[in-house]
DNA sequence: AACTATTTATAAGA
DNA sequence: TTCTTATAAATAGTT
């Protein structure tokens, strides 16, 4: 949209570069702007020239929160994902790893291009991702499980405090009367006790 | 740039609104692609409709990864804060919360020089270490509270099956003796157990 | 999703 | 940089 059409392809004059730099980065942000204001929507734009200047744009000045959605969703993502693939997660996680594990020994091995080393830090974050999912995933399963134990105790007890206070009021006469523990379990307890040991 | 010029305010139609939403959001993706190739520049762009779909675009890795951090960070801190209303202080790690996301608003409003922006990195890589190793810590304390309780509620458990044997032994004549579970236990148990409730 | 009359953005020049 | 202007591009309303 200018007296000559413009190949989209790195522009080589310097000069020609920065204007043109300077030209379509304010005409990105108006329209950043226009669409937040139009569409009812968020916005975040962040521009760094060559030269490492920030510029940016986000609407409602609230680029943290639409940080916030997108990590969210990023992770809604995961998690999804990690549901989707529970049964053969386990197996993918230690691909993962080894794959992760082959490349560090030939990075070691040759010479490694800089993007090798992009495509090995790549497969190690993910590494370091699912890892760290996993053992979230664990430890909250632990917690869970943990909690549902301590509330069969508790019933428990209750059971056997109640069942105290009948004998008491009943008034045993039976001195005699032979009952191990296993036994008052399997007359008066619930049938979820045996899952504790 | 179309049949009548458009006021730059909210557009009220739905449908109007959401058709210039999906052309205005392409055009500037693509102005978004140009401009980085052009320039030889890192733009990142997120756009979130009224809808919460999330659109994005990001030359380079470098942006994005930033932002990846920025929103895994996020996640681990929110599971931390959940975990935070059953465990103890959090002073400090929380500060350091503060003042990275105090740098990223700062960082997006004006123009930062890279090596403002590696500081920024490094204090986003410092939180998200602080922030993974309180969850795991958390988490840890958390586990073995509930490890405690569940021995604590066993002990009670066998007490009072011990001590209903006992009655059972004993032959408790007495149908007129009354005795509350509260009692039991003020005689019976460690003095742990009102912790229990 | 296409079309097209217009508006808008911008490349080159000053 | 900033302004000007010819022209390319984007897009509002329509079909």
């Amino acid at each position: 949209m200018g007296r000559k059409k413009l190949e989209i392809k790195r522009i080589e004059n310097k000069s020609s570069r920065q204007v043109t730099f300077s030209k379509r980065r304010n005409g990105l942000i108006e329209k950043a702007r226009q669409l937040s204001v139009l569409c009812d929507a968020s916005v975040a734009l962040l521009v760094v020239s060559a030269s490492g200047k920030l510029y940016s744009f986000s609407s409602g000045d609230n680029l943290v929160k639409i940080l916030d959605r997108y990590g969210k969703q990023h992770a809604d993502d995961l998690k999804a994902l990690d549901l989707q693939s529970k049964a053969l997660s386990y197996g993918s996680h230690h691909e993962l790893l080894e794959l992760v594990e082959s490349q560090l020994v030939d990075s070691s091995v040759d010479n490694a291009s800089v993007d090798s080393l992009a495509q090995l830090e790549d497969h190690l974050e993910t590494a370091l991702s699912v890892t760290r999912a996993r053992k979230t995933e664990l430890m909250l399963k632990l917690v869970d499980s943990l909690k549902e134990k301590e509330k069969l105790l508790k019933r428990e007890n209750q059971v056997l405090a109640s069942q105290m206070e009948k004998n008491q009021h009943v008034g045993a006469e039976a001195d005699n009367m032979e009952m191990s523990p296993g036994q008052i379990s399997d007359s008066n307890l619930p049938v979820t006790l045996p899952l504790l040991n």
